[in-house]
DNA sequence: CCTCAAAGTGAAAATCATTTCACCTGTTCT
DNA sequence: AGAACAGGTGAAATGATTTTCACTTTGAGG
């Protein structure tokens, strides 16, 4: 487990992060003091340091912009049980991180490698830090392209702001299903494309059900 | 139209290409001149300001790795007209590009900005330099999750390095079309996974059809 | 033959960036 | 109270990088 960072520590981090996935580069050391509002270069050299020191970025002695961000792992923990989560991130080298349990047998995306999707699949004004990658559990939605196994891009949201029709990923019991949602006199409907999968009407406060947000895109592995 | 690089300009700016997917950060001139063997790092000044000049790179005066590649066109020109490609290339942020004539309107990668696709999403041993996206023209895979419109990530090979069963991206005419293959008898079949449409079974030399490789992965985003 | 453009060489100037040195200010913990 | 640590300030030293200057080489064309 790697080193705790200190609340300023982490601003520089996240500082560091944002840059590199906007430019496609490092910073230099004055560009991260401007930033951060540090006037001298020695004092983000020290911080430098001490976050290489804990293992979040490397560096290289003498090189302009020489830093790294370690490829990380750890960007936010897990939750229902055997779903393969995804974190999804923006960038230049936009990528998204794995935090997964259960890496189960899918043929998707192996190892703890960051997995990336590209931006122009999801809309612009959604921001990929709030999606995840969830592994749809059944056919349900077979008419409409989405298989068992496929990957599909959630955006976590509130179902109060998944708009009628939508389509949105469901935590059904402790399987994540994909689903066209739809809200109508104060229950929640889930409809599945396909007549093999019976629909779901539910109380919003229903305990067995969870909607984790819009599913914006997926993906999968042809044979 | 972008002005025509000569052999050695194409050099420089293939390195930069190059050196940017590996570390995710411009190379400095004397990087570039070590690999290209320019011992003067005005020579290599020199043809960055042409590469400059011809719209290739940008660059920023005076600053430590101060430049960047024209998110770009001309990776290779083009070819089946009405076709989106992409050309898929890897690497820290692993980035593709899309070369594209018609962008149509198709939902998917929207603007010239590099196509991302996760390497896991495709077997280890294809090299993602040999892959680029086309969109699939019609639904004849349906039945195999495949619709009108979907982004499928390509492998160039010849037919022959297609095995029986996979999946297969046909230039049909001026269409892409994603079919399942087969040789029998000398013919290569290209079966749909849709009654609706026909299987087709050619000579190797029909000039009205041409494989253009195998179907690793699609994508698509969801309405 | 002369000229021009592409591609270099070498070295010196001018910046830019990283590192080091000396010291300062809170906070936390013993 | 005193030590230890996080986080800074400023300035100076050392490298790294980019730019500029003055010249050379080679090949294609008028």
């Amino acid at each position: 487990m790697r080193d705790r960072l200190t609340e300023r520590q982490n601003q520089v981090y996240e500082f560091l992060r944002d840059y590199v996935r906007r430019q496609g580069k490092p910073p230099t050391i004055k560009e991260v003091g401007q930033s951060l509002g540090i006037r001298s270069t020695n004092g983000v050299h020290k911080m430098l340091v001490v976050l290489e020191k804990k293992g979040y970025i490397t560096r290289t002695p003498n090189e302009a912009r020489g830093l790294e961000l370690v490829d990380d792992v750890g960007f936010g923990a897990e939750e229902a049980p055997g779903v393969l989560m995804l974190k999804l991130t923006e960038g230049v080298g936009r990528r998204a991180r794995r935090m997964t349990s259960e890496t189960a047998d899918h043929p998707l995306p192996r190892s703890r490698r960051p997995l990336l999707i590209d931006p122009g699949l999801v809309p612009d004004d959604v921001d990929l830090d709030d999606c995840l990658g969830v592994v749809a559990a059944d056919d349900g939605m077979n008419g409409a392209g989405v298989r068992k196994g496929d990957l599909v891009v959630v955006e976590e949201c509130h179902w109060r702001d998944v708009s009628n029709g939508a389509t949105a990923a469901v935590l059904f019991f402790d399987r994540v299903v994909i689903r066209r949602f739809e809200l109508a006199n104060g229950r929640l409907h889930f409809r599945a494309a396909d007549r093999t999968y019976a629909d779901e009407a539910i109380r919003p406060d229903d305990p067995e059900f969870f909607v984790i947000g819009r599913a914006l895109a997926m993906m999968r592995p042809l044979t």
